[in-house]
DNA sequence: CCTAAGTCCTGAGTGC
DNA sequence: TGCACTCAGGACTTAG
């Protein structure tokens, strides 16, 4: 399910349901997802207070006193409110909280990730140490930062933009969207990009996510947030899922490919 | 059969 | 030939 903004809208809702909640027990109810949880994670979360719900990239951080709980959501995982009797299947771990409420991570495809983070190790976390800018922080995703992650590189700039070690959050979605908005063809080479046009994408990539977090994020499928909305941004796709269909713009039929090894969809006439 | 909101790894290619 | 780096493609998995 996640780009940034659901993933941010994940993180809203556990923090509303997390307020002031103790973590009674951790049930695994399988052992490996993506990796292996720790075995060690049931014991170090049980009876600790969650003293905060951060996300950093795509990545949820559930603090503790004691550490942290890193939550990757992959493709499929969703967080939600489980009373008894609602189990399904897929649901790989339940959060007892000490005043009887239960929360589930449920990932049907196993692409997500659950780890513990001793209290101070974040910072050398392997998952966590080699992300790049936080594209929200205006003081660190600038067009000057973006033109040198281009400079000299023949790669897709739509590649680029989805790069986690470049500029985070950005995923095969939000990717589509923006490149359509700043009027770039997603194979276009990253290096032979004008820094105008590199203004713009920075721009459009700001607006977009702050406006699909503002949405709720997008729903498709069974994409929920943790207490249960919708998200409604899928509405404002423009090109994303659209190939065959009219460009919105001009008019011409978008068209399908893959670029950056992912389905990508564009308008041949708007995007140069 | 096809496709899918994401990483992560491998191996081929490039340039010095 | 070697080395460091870049980049494309495959693998992982289940559901619709």
């Amino acid at each position: 399910m996640p780009e940034l903004p659901e993933v941010e809208t994940v993180r809203a809702g556990l923090e509303l349901l997390l307020a002031g909640a103790t973590i009674a027990r951790v049930e695994l109810r399988r052992r490996t997802l993506r990796a292996t949880i720790p075995a060690r994670l049931p014991a170090r979360l049980a009876g600790q207070p969650v003293v905060a719900v951060r996300r950093r990239a795509k990545y949820l951080l559930l603090d503790t006193p004691s550490g942290t709980l890193l939550c990757h959501l992959g493709m499929t995982g969703t967080w939600r409110l489980a009373p008894a009797g609602s189990e399904r299947d897929h649901d790989h771990c339940y959060l007892h909280l000490q005043d009887g409420r239960r929360l589930a991570f449920r990932d049907p495809r196993r692409f997500g990730l659950l780890d513990f983070i001793p209290l101070g190790a974040e910072q050398e976390h392997p998952r966590l140490a080699g992300l790049g800018v936080e594209p929200l922080d205006e003081a660190a995703f600038t067009a000057d930062y973006l033109a040198a992650a281009c400079r000299g590189r023949r790669q897709a700039i739509k590649a680029v933009i989805m790069d986690q070690a470049t500029v985070v959050g950005v995923g095969n979605i939000y990717a589509q969207e923006a490149l359509f908005r700043a009027a770039l063809r997603p194979q276009r080479a990253a290096g032979r990009i004008p820094r105008a046009a590199l203004v713009t994408l920075v721009t459009v990539i700001r607006a977009i996510l702050r406006a699909a977090i503002t949405a709720g994020g997008s729903t498709i499928n069974d994409f929920r947030q943790a207490g249960g909305a919708s998200g409604y941004f899928q509405h404002q796709f423009r090109v994303y899922g659209r190939a065959g269909q009219p460009c919105p713009t001009c008019a011409a039929t978008l068209v399908g490919g893959v670029v950056g090894g992912r389905g990508t969809t564009w308008c041949r006439s708007c995007q140069r």
